[in-house]
DNA sequence: CTCTGTGAATATATTCACAGCC
DNA sequence: GGCTGTGAATATATTCACAGAG
């Protein structure tokens, strides 16, 4: 079974669904909304250098990064936008449309639904459930709140993969549960709790006190360092 | 200079100030909040195993972690959980008070100002700002909405550390540069955009469509992976 | 006997530095 | 000459497995 097989520029195509390493795909992203930005800009070509600046990073690792995608610069030259765009795509999968499912309109949920610039394409919001009578119906960027009680039925008509969980801490394990019975397994969790799932299933959490508390920590370091120089202690730890 | 020195339980005391790894550090928010629960639960005790379980995560991994802060445990028993609740909270630095200012008050900086639960205690929210004439002076959660213009005098006033982008990308770097010309050293960035800023600087970026499509890279593996068995491949790369 | 704390082993990730191609 | 792509070197992180405290 062939692992590399020619693209149509000639280009050596890593096989995809090997090891990109876990790293690599959490900065994929990043690059590419840079490289959209700059397409934006007309830019038609960028360096691993420029592009490494641009998101605040080192062009090496920048490289190894694209390199486990394939091998899609010229040597001598840079990166091709548009084509980076596309391979970076690709690879993320998001050539296809993913259906994502808003469980949980409070405050939160409708800053969520009506932020629709979900990444330019690949995310289309289906659905925006909620367990409160007074919200149901409400229309949020032109989509009804429908029933929490729908749930299983809504995941299945709208076909969707993606469920977010938006709702208090105390609600968010039994929607997990429900979203996960109606066949989701892709959450992303707003709430501030840790959700239990089975292995396939895959959570990621967005956490406004944690990312808080990452920063106090640094500040603190930070501050304690500065310190240390004024103890005259000479090297300042980084 | 001594670099251990008994506490009041004469337990070792790790250097706080030295090496805790990075990966450690952005756990001790989940182990914080887990435990948390488990105070207000009335549990008083907790083994490895149990706390581990409780954050979806292997109870080595909980106890190296933990050991990196100092050595808190009772060999047999378990963790007091109120005293580990002191003793992470004093390695993260939230035994003092932070005080954050939110610009951008769209929809999603109003659901951040009404995100009262922030990480139990240890931060405050001491101001919001926004560009729009319209929103300047609404009051969300008992505070008034001022305007950006008066960024750096309500920094210095309010004696802020942390600042809290919530504008469109487009206004996003502008206001980071003055945050950090204010003497802001932590950011935490909603705009979907890279921000530069100085190495002294500390910037986090939440981002949901980066976080939507970490999600899609991972369940487009995992349906190759499915298909893969189906094709008889035997061996299903995890 | 149970469960922590931790060295040693392994696995992942980053950085270096340069060969190879344009 | 300039810039990519990548092995080799280094640094970080996770996992194992067990000595030792209670």
């Amino acid at each position: 079974m062939a692992t590399e097989r020619p693209d149509r520029l000639g280009r050596r195509e890593r096989p995809l669904r090997q090891g990109i390493p876990n790293a690599t795909v959490a900065r994929l992203p990043v690059y590419l909304r840079a490289l959209t930005s700059l397409a934006e800009a007309g830019v038609s070509t960028v360096s691993s250098e420029a592009l490494a600046a641009a998101v605040g990073d080192g062009s090496a690792k920048l490289r190894k990064d694209l390199s486990y995608l394939g091998s899609y610069g010229t040597r001598g030259v840079g990166y091709e936008v548009d084509y980076l765009i596309y391979q970076i795509s690709r690879a993320m999968g998001l050539t296809q449309d993913w259906r994502v499912v808003i469980v949980g309109i409070g405050s939160l949920g409708r800053a969520l639904a009506r932020y629709g610039g979900f990444g330019s394409r690949g995310f289309t919001v289906v659905a925006l459930l909620d367990a409160d009578p007074a919200v149901v119906g409400e229309r949020i960027a032109g989509l009804a709140v429908r029933h929490v009680g729908e749930l299983e039925g809504v995941v299945a008509e709208e076909d969707a993969q993606i469920g977010v969980v938006a709702t208090p801490a105390t609600a968010a394990q039994e929607v997990c549960d429900r979203l996960v019975a109606a066949g989701v397994r892709s959450i992303l969790n707003f709430a501030p709790c840790v959700l239990t799932v089975p292995d396939e299933v895959m959570v990621r959490k967005v956490d406004l006190s944690t990312e808080l508390q990452i920063l106090a920590f640094h500040e603190q370091r930070h501050g304690s360092a500065e310190l240390a120089v004024v103890d005259g202690t000479g090297e300042v730890a980084r």
